[in-house]
DNA sequence: ATAATAGAGTACTTTAAGAGAACTTTCAAT
DNA sequence: ATTGAAAGTTCTCTTAAAGTACTCTATTAT
């Protein structure tokens, strides 16, 4: 049974590791609780451990960790349903989740802010977040990071023709580009795209 | 269980390695971290090895490895730079990181998936993403979730008139609409969207 | 009254982080 | 093959911040 106190130190604790993806020290606990002794602090986390809502590793700084299975969840959302205009939002039946860690680890994957109007027709505006996973190899329709005689990068849509590679601005106003093969090295494709308002 | 300088290190090289083919020197991430001494590089990139997010081949220079395995959960992501058509990749000079969770997580967070092109102008596709948070207000300017007449649900940019509410589609060919205000009922505003490719 | 809870505060120990000197090894240009 | 510069290694020293272990006080419920 924990106390009032141990109640909210556990939940500061949980909310601060959800969002910052390590534990706080006791003194930012006790910011957040406006509690000024760091030794109160102290004896509450002790308590939580002992109670097993808490484990800690080693001595280390900031090494509060939860029990359970409770954490790994962060990149994951409840996917709601559809919305679409004039209908109610569609209910998705059975209980469906959107998992975004897919696209955001593992190895090799980076982010680029994207800067101009080039792709503007996929809906990657100005100023965007575009998710790239590091490869050389690319599809015909992939967006790539493309690096045209070691010196120029761009993001463009690729498709291939025999020796010949074309560069496609998805935007109306700009014309694709062609270049023979060789001059032309990918880095990678975007495997993800987000913005955040 | 890796302290905050250790993941800065981690990221940094990873990023390194992946914009530049090969692994950076103690001096480089030095310089990119603003760190003067190589020999705290060094004792933190041994700490890594020891704890096996790195490798290094041998004793030759430029000889980290990055491991394979990657149990690590990445809410974070190095963001590597800027990308405009026709210039190479902009570097950033100090290290930054996009951090997802803070779009990501939070209360009352959920997903929708959009269907139709109402917000096309807005960057906003036709089975994107949408990130809402729930909420009963919202700003003019705000994209919003808003339920009319407590039947139909729909995604579009918010303008309050007084007493009466605007709801305007992000797409030329589409005309805003106008409703009392005790006709809309706000159930949230879309804080992100993303598109997984 | 007394035990449990909540908090302030002080003193001490440990860890993280950084500077830097001195040394060895690697690499590339002669 | 020699050699000098750059890279890596191994130390020590320092500081700031975090954690630990107490004591003392006040409030509250039983």
């Amino acid at each position: 049974m924990l106390t009032g106190l141990e109640e909210k130190i556990l939940q500061c604790i949980t909310m601060y590791i959800t969002q910052n993806g390590r534990s706080p020290t006791l003194n930012e606990i006790g910011q957040l609780l406006q509690i000024k002794s760091k030794g109160t602090i102290h004896r509450y986390v002790e308590s939580l451990i002992k109670k097993g809502h808490l484990q800690r590793s080693g001595r280390n700084w900031r090494g509060i960790r939860l029990t359970g299975e409770q954490d790994r969840k962060w990149t994951v959302l409840p996917l709601a349903g559809r919305i679409a205009a004039g209908k109610p939002i569609e209910a998705i039946s059975e209980q469906y989740e959107i998992n975004f860690s897919e696209m955001l680890l593992g190895p090799g994957r980076y982010v680029l802010e994207v800067q101009g109007d080039s792709m503007v027709d996929a809906g990657i505006l100005d100023g965007d977040l575009v998710i790239v996973r590091e490869t050389q190899s690319a599809n015909n329709g992939d967006i790539v990071v493309a690096l045209i005689d070691n010196n120029e990068a761009t993001l463009k849509r690729l498709r291939k023709k025999g020796d010949q590679i074309e560069l496609i601005p998805d935007n109306k106003s700009m014309i694709p580009m062609v270049y023979l093969a060789d001059r032309i090295n990918i880095q990678g494709v975007v495997v993800g795209q987000a913005r955040m308002y």
